[in-house]
DNA sequence: CATGAATGAGGATTCATTCAT
DNA sequence: AATGAATGAATCCTCATTCAT
C-alpha cells in the first residue's frame, strides 16, 4: 500500500506537480470540465493543498498556459540573429524545433487549450499574442525578407505574410490532437513539402 | 392585451431556432459554460421547451455540430467533378467558399468548438473527420493530382499532402477567432499569396 | 407520510415561508452558523428553491431584518400626533405596544440579531438607525418636550435624551433573550416603575 | 541575521497574548467569522501554536469570554460594602467604573459577543448571569434598598428592580457599538441625567 | 404543447485541526 | 516548543432536469 500521507515536499516541486497534473486534466477535459479535485488527485495531494499554491481555478489555468510557453521561446529567438544561417535552413530548424519541443511532447495540447479556452480568458490570449505569436512572427518576417532579397522565395509576396509559415505547424497540431487517431499524417513530410513549396529548389535557382 | 405567450410554431422551425440559439451560446462560451436557460432565452422560449425537442444538453450539442456541417459540404463536392474547371481555379473557389461560408459567418467558431470539446465528445470528432475532413481532402487530392499531372504545381509532392491546402484556411480561422483584435490579418491576401506559391504562374512559366 | 414533493405555492407565500424559516434559523444560531440548507429544510423546500427568491445568504438576511421592522413603525408614528394625549400615556402606550408587538413575539430575537450581526452588515445598521431609531427618537423627543413644558418630568433634562426611554425596552429584550431562563424579570413592572420614575406622580404635581 | 523565529516566551504571557488577539478578532467579526489563523497572526505566532495552549476554537472562545469578566467584578464588589458611602455616590461610581472599564475600552464589544454567540454557547450565558449579572444586581439591590430606606429615591419601587440601573449602561453599549457613527450620544450626560432622575435632588427636596 | 418553479447532485472554496520537521 | 504545509469535512451556490399547471 503506497500510503503516502502528509508528504511534505519542496514547495517548488509541489507547485510543479500541481501544474503538471493541471495540464494533464485541462488538456483532457478542458477548463470547465476539470474539477479541482481531479487535479489534486492526479498530483497525489488533497483538495485543499492546491489552494495553498494557487488562489483559484482560473489562476491555476492562467499560470499554467502562460508558464508552459516561455521555454519554447528562448530557442526561436536565436534563429534570426545570425545572417550566415540560410533562411531556409533557419525555418527548417523552426519546424524541427517545433516538432521536437511541442508536437511530439505533451505540450502539443497547449495550443488546443488556448484555442479552446482563449476567448474565455482574454488575458491568456493577449499574453500569447504578445509573448509568442508577435515575437515568432517578428523572427519569421526577418527571415522571409532576407530570403526574398536573396531570391530564394518562389513567391516574394509571402515575405509580408509570415503567418503562412505557421500554418502547417498549426495544422499539424490540430491534426495530431484531433484526427491522428482516424488518419495518420506524416508531419515531417508536411513540413518538408511545405518548405520545398515556399523556397526555390536549392540547385535550381538563377 | 397582446398576449403572445405560448406561441405555437412549426416544430421544425422551433427546432431550428433552438439550434441557432444553441450554436450562438456554445460558440461564445463553450459547452460547459453554456446554460440550457441561456439557450432557451436566446431562442425566445422557456427552459422546459428545449427538452421537448432535445433529450438533453449533450444531444443538443451533438446534433448541433453535426447539423451545421452538412450545408458546407454540398458545395465543395461539385468542385472536383468537372474536369474542365482548372484546378487552380477550383482551389481558389474552395478558399472563396470557405471565406464566405465559414470565415465570415458565425460558423468560424465551429472549429474552436470541435477543438475545445472534441476530446469530450469523440463521436463529434469522428463525425467531422469522416464527413468533412475526409471528403474535403478527397476532393483536394483529386484536384492536386490533376494539377500535378498538368505541370501546374511548383512542387508536385504536394499532391499527396492535401492538408497543406487546408493549413492557411485553418490559420485564418484561428487568427480571426483569437488574434484579430490585436493584429489584423488580411485573409484574402493570405489565400491569394498561397495560391500563387502553390501554382506555377499562369503565363510566365519559363 | 407527508410526501409533499414539488408543491407549487403562491410565490408571495413561498417567499414569506422562507423568510419565516430564515428568521427562526438566524435567531437561533446567528448568520454565520445558519446553513442555507437549514433554512430550506425549515421552510419545507429544497436547497435550490431558496435561491429562486433571494440571490444569496446575505440578501436573505438583509431583507429579513429590514422587512420585519416596518410593521412596528406605523403604529408608533401616531403617538405624537395628537396633543390631547398626555405624554405619559403615550409613552406608556409605547411600552405596551413594544411589549405586545416585539417582546412577546418572536420578533424579540430581531434586536439580538441586529446587535449581534450589525457590525458585519453596515447596511442593516444604517437602515435601522435611519428607519427605526431615528424616527422613534423623533417621536419620543416631541413627547418628552411636551411633558417637560407641562412640568410632568421629574428631571426636565431628560427631554434632550430620548434614548433613555428606550433603555428599559432594550434591557427587556436582552434579558428576555439571554437570561430569562435563569432569572425571571417582570417586564410590566419594569416599564411601570420606569414610567413612575420619569414622570411626576399624577396627583402630586404642582 | 536577527533571527527572531521560534521565540520562546513565558507560557503565561503567550497564553495572554493569544487571548488578547482572540478577543480582538472575535469582537470584530464574531465567533464563526474569526479564523484561528487570524488569531495566531494577531498574536504574532503560528497557527499550530494556538493549539498548544487551547484545545480548540470553542475552548478558546469560552475561556476568553469567561476570563475577561473577572477583572471588572472585583471593583464593583466593594461599592456596597461600606455603608458610609452614600448610595447615589456608589451608583455614580458604578457608572463611572463602567464607562472607564467597559464602555471606553475594547471590552464594550463583550456584550455584543455574548448576545451574538450566547445561544450557541449556553455555558457562556449561564456563566455571565451567575458571575456578573447576578452579583452586580445583588450589589445594586443593596444600594437601592439603602437609598430607599433613607428616602433618597424618587420612586422607592425601583429598589426591587435593580435592572433599571443597568438599562442606561446597556443602552450606552449598544448605542456606542452600533449607532455612534450615525448619531452621537453623550453617555456622561445620559448617566448624570438618569442619576438625577432616580434620586431626590440633594439639597433641594422641598 | 409550453411553461417555469422546484429539485438536488455537483463543484469551488474555506478553514479547523493535525503532524512531520 | 513552534511551525506551517497538508488534510478533508463542510458549506455556498449553480444549473441540468423534471413535472404540476
Amino acid at each position: 500500500m503506497p500510503e503516502r500521507k502528509r508528504e511534505k515536499r519542496d514547495p517548488q516541486q509541489r507547485r510543479a506537480d500541481i501544474l503538471a497534473a493541471a495540464f494533464a486534466c485541462f488538456s483532457e477535459r478542458g477548463f470547465a470540465a476539470t474539477r479541482m479535485e481531479d487535479v489534486a488527485a492526479r498530483a497525489g495531494i488533497a483538495k485543499g493543498t492546491v489552494y495553498l499554491h494557487f488562489p483559484d481555478k482560473e489562476a491555476l489555468f492562467t499560470e499554467l498556459v502562460s508558464g508552459i510557453a516561455s521555454p519554447i521561446l528562448g530557442q526561436i529567438d536565436g534563429l534570426a540573429a545570425n545572417e550566415a544561417i540560410p533562411p531556409r535552413f533557419a525555418i527548417s530548424m523552426f519546424y524541427t524545433l517545433f516538432k521536437r519541443e511541442v508536437l511530439e511532447t505533451e505540450r502539443r495540447h497547449l495550443l488546443r487549450l488556448i484555442l479552446a479556452e482563449g476567448p474565455m480568458f482574454p488575458a491568456v490570449t493577449e499574453f500569447y499574442h504578445r509573448e509568442i505569436i508577435s515575437k515568432g512572427l517578428g523572427v519569421l518576417r526577418i527571415l522571409l525578407k532576407r530570403a526574398a532579397e536573396r531570391g530564394e522565395l518562389r513567391n516574394p509576396a509571402i515575405a509580408e505574410l509570415p503567418q503562412i509559415v505557421i500554418a502547417p505547424a498549426l495544422l499539424s497540431i490540430v491534426w495530431t490532437t484531433l484526427f491522428e487517431g482516424y488518419e495518420h499524417l506524416d508531419t515531417q513530410k508536411l513540413f518538408d513539402a511545405f518548405l520545398e513549396t515556399l523556397f526555390v529548389p536549392e540547385g535550381g535557382a538563377k
